[in-house]
DNA sequence: AGCACGATTAACT
DNA sequence: GTTAATCGTGCTC
């Protein structure tokens, strides 16, 4: 096992939203918890750009909601959601534009007992192949909202992995967006980790 | 102060 | 394929 740090730095988010939702695939998610590691490769994200975005939480503008979106890149942005889910999102790009990627699925790594204990019910594969189910198997809450994911002081960051090949990945438009008008319905903002890659490699 | 709605999930048919 | 569960947020009055 990998002990030297990897943790991604606050460049890596400070760039363009597409970018760092492509480039988070195969990296590392990472809870410490009473000082035991939750960890789960990236398969899936999406990218929220921007006040012109109407899928994006930025397009009322600051609140107190999104103002962490507005704020300097590498942060968490945790909101909750149909009144009992809790999602994850990292926020990017330079401080004053709002932006952030959701952290919609990963595939179970380290803690796997942990995972099982609050998943359990489901089968394996559905422990935390949705937004709303990693945050549970991770025990991510409001608490975590505006966590500096840059740093290892809050309990969760996220490490460099395994790099995805473009032929592994797959990209469509982002999901559950059901009000909101085209074009930003539309548009090929998801990215995914072909199920063929997550099967043989986990 | 009140209200409609949502970046979802699980349990139905 | 359909639908209930459930509450924080932002907008309207």
């Amino acid at each position: 096992m990998k002990v030297s740090t990897s943790l991604l730095p606050r460049e890596f988010y400070d760039r363009p939203t597409l970018t760092v939702a492509r480039e988070l695939l195969g990296a590392v998610l990472v809870r410490v918890e009473g000082g035991v590691r939750i960890a789960g490769r990236i398969t899936e994200t999406e990218a929220y750009v921007g006040e012109s975005d109407l899928a994006c939480h930025a397009r009322a503008g600051i609140t107190p909601r999104t103002q962490i979106m507005y704020g300097d890149a590498g942060r968490a942005y945790v909101y909750f959601n149909y009144g009992m889910h809790w999602m994850l999102n990292a926020v990017t790009e330079t401080e004053g534009f709002p932006a952030a990627v959701l952290i919609r699925a990963i595939q179970p790594i380290e803690g796997i007992e942990i995972i099982a204990s609050r998943r359990g019910k489901q089968p394996r594969s559905k422990w935390t192949d949705g937004p709303a189910k990693l945050a549970q198997a991770l025990a991510i809450d409001k608490s975590f909202n505006s966590v500096d994911l840059c740093s290892r002081e809050s309990g969760l960051w996220i490490e460099a992995g395994e790099r995805v090949l473009d032929e592994s990945v797959t990209i469509g438009a982002r999901v559950g967006l059901y009000t909101v008008p085209e074009p930003w319905k539309s548009m090929p903002w998801r990215f995914l980790v072909k199920i063929k890659e997550i099967a043989s490699s986990g």
